[in-house]
DNA sequence: CAGAATCCGCCTCGATACTG
DNA sequence: CAGTATCGAGGCGGATTCTG
């Protein structure tokens, strides 16, 4: 879970851009060539190779989990308090042993849920969302509204982008706007 | 691009789920049981198999285009103007030609970005955000910057976990990735 | 230059069986 | 109940090659 692929190399810099970018709009300014048509840096990421060896891996392993299958699930039914094991299994309902446990221990690696075990005869162990996994939470959510909000325009590019293909236009047509 | 795995099925009344959830809890309230130690649901996802048909599939694609490796990278990289295709790959420096044109596709297919056509002898292509595409680079910025912010306390933690593991703890034997 | 097509290794995930 | 271990299928992503 905190391997996934080989995906942090290259979204290093991605840290300090966007902030940085995000910055400068609101700013109104782009410390970035903003109208220009040609060739323009020398070469990749050439001066952001020393933030790849921490933000990377952060901001990666954050946007890995919230984009993985069942993270963000889970994160979301212990929203309300602390679950056992299996209630989050049932609630889930389509998740294997395997994931949840996968899920839970990559959530509890990352400081985002506690893992509570109680030594009884038969097992219990209960998950709670910590202070830093309610903050993510409240980004995902953001996140997961903006989709519900425009689920409706994706929905209409998805159909027209799909509509285009079958009618014969070769991939060099215009994409209309 | 579009058929991300079977990601789709458990997470559609996320969309609902969520959002009332928080609408709850910034209430107040909570809808669903806050303090019980029990099992409470009866079936998994009973009532929401609705939600799934429509707000699956969106909040789905979205979470999985934010967490998949380069989207939010040329998002990024898109965010000051128009760029050409070998301007993008050459910004990136590490994507194939494949994976830039999987994700540009999937971009452009879910009304992200333009595609704008020019038929000169040499091709060109130039790529461009769409309103929808700047909205969610919004949020994909937040969730970066909570990261960013984050990052030490993520490190800690996973540090720690890591840690625990090879101390002989309770943990019945960890996997230790 | 911008892509399409192909081959292939790796990872992710699900199902199953076993333990304490 | 709460895991762990193993197996297998399928998808993702990289490298390479070929086209207009």
């Amino acid at each position: 879970m905190e391997q996934v692929h080989g995906r942090c190399p290259r979204y290093g810099f991605l840290t300090e851009y966007l902030l940085v970018t995000l910055r400068e709009r609101t700013q109104g300014g782009t410390f970035l060539k903003p109208g220009h048509t040609d060739v323009p840096a020398a070469g990749p990421l050439e001066g952001y190779d020393g933030a790849e060896s921490e933000g990377c891996r952060m901001v990666n392993s954050v946007l890995a989990r919230v984009g993985d299958k069942w993270s963000l699930l889970v994160v979301m039914f212990l929203s309300d308090g602390s679950k056992r094991f299996s209630e989050l299994k049932r609630m889930i309902g389509g998740i294997s042993q395997r994931m949840l446990t996968l899920t839970l221990r990559g959530l509890e690696r990352d400081g985002l849920v506690t893992r509570t075990v109680t030594p009884i005869i038969p097992p219990r162990v209960d998950y709670e969302l910590t202070e830093l996994g309610r903050s993510l939470q409240g980004h995902a959510v953001a996140l997961a509204g903006w989709a519900h909000a425009n689920g409706d325009r994706i929905a209409e590019a998805r159909r027209r982008f799909d509509g285009e293909g079958e009618s014969g236009e070769v991939r060099h047509a215009v994409a209309a706007e």
